[in-house]
DNA sequence: AACGGTGTTAAGGCCATGTTATGAGTAATT
DNA sequence: AATTACTCATAACATGGCCTTAACACCGTT
């Protein structure tokens, strides 16, 4: 996986389109990984972690709109933004779309320039805050791309959950937040799950890091201090 | 009432556009609550004291133009930010709307990376003055993100309530707030309390911060003064 | 003195969170 | 394919503190 750019994921069932777009992003020294149907698209996304997927909505198998929906239910993918692809006649596609979760649109057919300044734009939202892929807070580092939590030496081999957690708090120490947001950003935002499940994976992050990081405030939310 | 974050208010009549620009907003932070119609937006209105409402124009019942102009009748609700969803050709209505009292126009079909621009720019505008998120004020800071309070150095960890009932005070310093106003904002409009707690509440913030802050105005209610 | 409004204190209920164990589901390993 | 290890959600119960209440004291006003 390279990390040194930006990573964009190029999802589409024509060869041509693949080969014309991925030339003038690459060109543009993103990181371009392409997928010419929704299975391919799901594993590259497992495997590349990218920041931008664009994805055709036309595909055989698995189209655009099942594939977005999937990738907002993986773990680590909720912050990932997805713009689709379309004709300009798919009108209808626009609602189902976004409803799925999709960031934006665009038409087809793709004038290069303009792609790559909807990208740009795309990218600069989340590029400040997303973009330090390691994180190092008293005695507790964070590296998101290794997944992986070094707590005074210590390598800590935490799940999922506990991770995407632990990231979470961590990503704006001092910031409570709210169970309701937590469940959104970590769980995910249709994910309907018991109000018990929250403060078990704060348990357990507590047991392996100590007491001292997490703070309960009640009636609000968790926040990180160190 | 979550009042960590920002509170959007989101009226539609459609319920795919409900949950596709929930989705999107709760994405970024946000608190949303929605509403179908303009009778449920009133009341959801009075009990969620939203920073922003986001007002479709078209609606069966009360509309748009008639909701925006009881939201501006209501109590505290002086402050609100109103922004109108329209479809494009609805032409008229910007002026209708405008009398009504509206901060800003918005058209569909909604693009996410728009709304959400248009929205931070809007709560911007009044975050300096009224809601930011952090507050200086003579000794005493209160930061909304982290939920704390700081007095003369100390921080202090007030619970829900009180820490509610300072900010609310302290959000505009000189003013009285009346004992009701104070009840519907920290309590919520239909929470039906006995007439003392507001009182021991206030006995316990003074015992933490000083006497001097708080003052009474008999008969009228409370304000906060440094 | 009575009355309306607020201050003060202590006590108890209730609710949000903590805690533990358990089982279903999934991934890894053989 | 079978086995093993592991993650995750839930249920059931415990706990602690926040919030409310109640009862009374203290004003100032009529």
């Amino acid at each position: 996986m390279t990390t040194n750019s930006q990573r964009i994921l190029l999802v589409d069932d024509e060869q041509d389109i693949l080969e014309f777009l991925s030339y003038n992003l690459r060109k543009e020294g993103y990181h371009v990984t392409t997928a010419e149907n929704g299975e391919e698209a799901l594993k590259a996304a497992k495997k590349e972690n990218p920041h931008l997927v664009l994805l055709d909505v036309m595909m055989p198998g698995l189209d655009g709109i099942e594939v977005c929906r999937e990738l907002r239910q993986m773990a680590g993918m909720k912050d990932v933004i997805i713009a689709f692809l379309t004709a300009r006649s798919e009108d209808y596609s626009h609602i189902a779309g976004f409803e799925a979760g999709a960031d934006d649109y665009i038409n087809k057919p793709i004038k290069p320039r303009v792609l790559l300044s909807r990208i740009k734009a795309l990218l600069r939202r989340t590029s400040v805050s997303n973009d330090s892929e390691v994180q190092d807070l008293g005695g507790i580092i964070i590296d998101r791309e290794s997944y992986s939590v070094t707590h005074q030496g210590n390598e800590l081999n935490l799940p999922r959950k506990e991770f995407e957690l632990l990231a979470l708090l961590a990503s704006k120490p001092g910031k409570v937040f709210a169970r309701e947001e937590i469940l959104s950003r970590v769980w995910g935002e249709d994910v309907v799950v018991g109000d018990r499940t929250i403060d078990v994976h704060i348990r357990k992050l507590r047991e392996k890091i100590g007491e001292d990081y997490i703070r309960t405030v009640k009636g609000v939310g968790y926040k990180f201090e160190f």
